[in-house]
DNA sequence: GTAGGGTTAG
């Protein structure tokens, strides 16, 4: 059939043959434009369109129905491609392979069990089944089976091996990894890129340039390196070591290089300028970036989201979006990192008119803009966008929540909160970031025992912000001793603490009235923990001195300090001052704060307070005349009386 | 349409 539409040309063949078989070949080629119409729709993570063409598709064949599976493998909806496979008319070694892929790129060991089942049940089986499933226990954590079926499979190829190798190395195991691949018989360019960028995961990134300068020297010249090095260089621009990232980019070779072995080899392409690019951009070095930039001969989207990003980092709105006007054809990172810069910028307007303008939305896209929100204050914003994501069928994921979970905390509104903690459960895993944000939002919704409980549900890994989160809220309960205990129990765990823990701490021995504690954790902080005092830590103290009656000490401690005391500092002052009756010292912090903040009435109200408790009712009387002359409204909550 | 390796957004 190839050559006889080589020489006659289509039309003359659908001229001579029957018309039944020319329907059938028109039909074919029809479906075979649907078939790749449906994976460019999946492939830019169009997936409802793709399934709402799949379903309207008269006559579908096995790839069309492969096609969409792997979509719903693809985006995780294990269930829907399930469905598929249990329905589809015929299945062939590709639809077996996908829906065993598909269970084995789910985590928790349910799936993966289902995974393995169906990998027994397999009619037959080929190098590439073997080899998902090898790379599937690899990446859930299971070594072991994944040698085992290494080791039983009937014959391997290079990619069994590197499957293996990236699997030592997503789970920290480095010594296995170079063992294995100093040991494999035969190698290529993806085997040494998979060691690389698993040493560059594992933070050996030195290790990494030795590997790859001695393979560069040693091997036959067959292989491209340049992926290796692309790993690297972005490695090292991560961590802002962009010295050797720029010596790397320097040995990769001038993309239009000459024939020679190592230019061949080592011929930079666009991914080298990319995170060469991206170096220069995490270092802030954004003139540089856009230099790379500008000498680029070929540019690809992430060129120019790469740019893009690097003027959203430095808050260059102006040129971000005119770079995403200019650029060929933005994609939804593009549009994301505009919408990121303008709600970063505190611009809410602008991010909500170019999120509502996208041409396509992500998950990433809601979280940042919710997170937008978020950030900006405007709670009842993001949770409405937050319905708005779900209605639209968007699933939220742990980025989402954190955000949400905040929005909890920012309305003090325990309600939504324990909502979206039951969501929680539901979507992420128990041992989480997002605990944090838990016990933060109970806490500071007057929940400290559901605080208290999430914390104490973390068994395998408390990290120092969760430590952090409990004090800090045991702290503003007033549980001193509590916090403390904790505090104690934390060192224990040999978790570093932070200038925030500190806060905390001071706190809490604020509200206790615990003056040499808080004297001695200062100094520990200092001495034992070389935390730099902030600000923070002073107003702790002023408040700790204040609180004891110590007055003056306190006065002189803010005379002292490295800081210009600002009005937690003055706060702290004026309430000593208002429980011990010290006036004199009460006007200097009143008259402070009421040069720092001229509209608040707080200090107004605290020394009207004040005198009318010493009986002064004329002095009192010139605080509220004063008050009204500088046009202070008092603020609900304050009290004229005590 | 399926297995391993590189860069960008929350």
């Amino acid at each position: 059939m190839a050559t006889m539409y080589g020489r006659l040309g289509r039309r003359n063949i659908l001229q001579q043959l029957p018309r039944i078989l020319c329907r059938h070949i028109h039909n074919s080629s029809r479906l075979h434009q649907f078939n790749k119409f449906i994976s460019n729709l999946i492939r830019s993570g169009r997936l409802s369109e793709a399934r709402a063409l799949f379903d309207s598709m008269e006559h579908r064949n096995t790839v069309t129905w492969n096609s969409m599976i792997s979509g719903y493998v693809h985006g995780r909806e294990i269930v829907k491609a399930r469905q598929l496979f249990d329905e589809m008319p015929q299945r062939d070694i590709v639809s077996w392979n996908l829906i065993v892929s598909g269970y084995f790129s789910c985590r928790g060991s349910r799936f993966v069990e289902e995974g393995r089942k169906l990998f027994e049940l397999m009619p037959q089986r080929d190098c590439i089944s073997w080899n998902t499933v090898i790379s599937g226990y690899a990446k859930n954590g299971k070594m072991e089976q994944a040698l085992k079926l290494f080791n039983a499979m009937p014959e391997r190829n290079v990619v069994s091996s590197n499957a293996v190798i990236s699997g030592f190395l997503l789970n920290g195991d480095v010594h296995s990894a170079v063992g294995f691949f100093k040991k494999m018989p035969e190698r290529d360019s993806a085997s040494l890129s998979a060691l690389i960028s698993g040493l560059v995961r594992n933070g050996e990134l030195d290790m990494a340039a030795g590997i790859l300068h001695k393979f560069r020297s040693e091997d036959d010249g067959k292989d491209d390196l340049v992926h290796a090095y692309n790993t690297l260089i972005a490695g090292y621009g991560q961590r802002g070591q962009l010295e050797e990232a720029r010596l790397l980019f320097d040995e990769t070779l001038d993309d239009r290089g000459g024939e020679n072995k190592d230019q061949r080899r080592l011929r930079r392409n666009v991914v080298s300028w990319n995170s060469m690019m991206m170096s220069y951009v995490k270092a802030g070095d954004i003139v540089s970036a856009r230099e790379l930039f500008d000498r680029m001969a070929e540019r690809d989207t992430c060129s120019w989201n790469t740019v893009i990003s690097g003027y959203v980092q430095i808050s260059n709105m102006d040129e971000a979006s005119k770079l995403c006007r200019e650029m060929p054809s933005p994609d939804v990172l593009s549009w994301n990192s505009i919408v990121s810069g303008f709600a970063h910028n505190g611009n809410l307007n602008l991010a909500k008119d170019f999120f509502e303008k996208m041409p396509h939305k992500n998950l990433i896209s809601w979280n940042t803009m919710i997170a937008g929100y978020e950030k900006n204050e405007d709670y009842k914003g993001a949770i409405r966008l937050f319905s708005q994501m779900q209605l639209e069928g968007e699933r939220p994921d742990k980025h989402t929540l954190s955000s949400v979970i905040s929005v909890c905390t920012g309305l003090v509104d325990l309600y939504l909160g324990r909502q979206i903690h039951q969501l929680a459960t539901k979507i992420v895993l128990p041992d989480s970031p997002i605990n944090n944000s838990l016990i933060t939002m109970y806490s500071r919704c007057g929940a400290i025992a559901d605080a208290c409980t999430v914390f104490n549900e973390i068994k395998l890994y408390k990290d120092v912000i969760t430590w952090n989160a409990m004090i800090g809220g045991y702290a503003s309960h007033g549980l001193a001793a509590e916090a403390l205990e904790l505090f104690k129990l934390m060192k224990t765990f040999k978790i570093h603490p932070t200038y925030i823990t500190f806060i905390s701490v001071l706190n809490a021995c604020a509200h206790a009235g615990l003056v040499e504690e808080g004297r001695m954790q200062f100094k520990s902080m200092i001495t034992d923990y070389g935390i730099e005092p902030r600000i923070e830590h002073f107003a702790s103290l002023v408040d700790i001195l204040g609180r004891q009656g110590q007055l003056k000490e306190a006065m002189d401690l803010i005379n002292t300090m490295p800081f210009r005391p600002d009005k937690a500092v003055w706060g702290a002052l004026l309430g000593a001052c208002k429980v011990h009756n010290n006036v004199e010292l009460a006007l200097v912090a009143a008259d402070a704060l009421i040069r720092l903040e001229p509209e608040s009435s707080a200090p107004y109200v605290l020394l009207y307070n004040m005198y009318a408790n010493l009986g002064q009712w004329d002095d009192a009387e010139s605080v509220r005349m004063l008050m009204e002359e500088k046009n202070v409204k008092k603020q609900a909550g304050y009290s004229w009386v005590d």
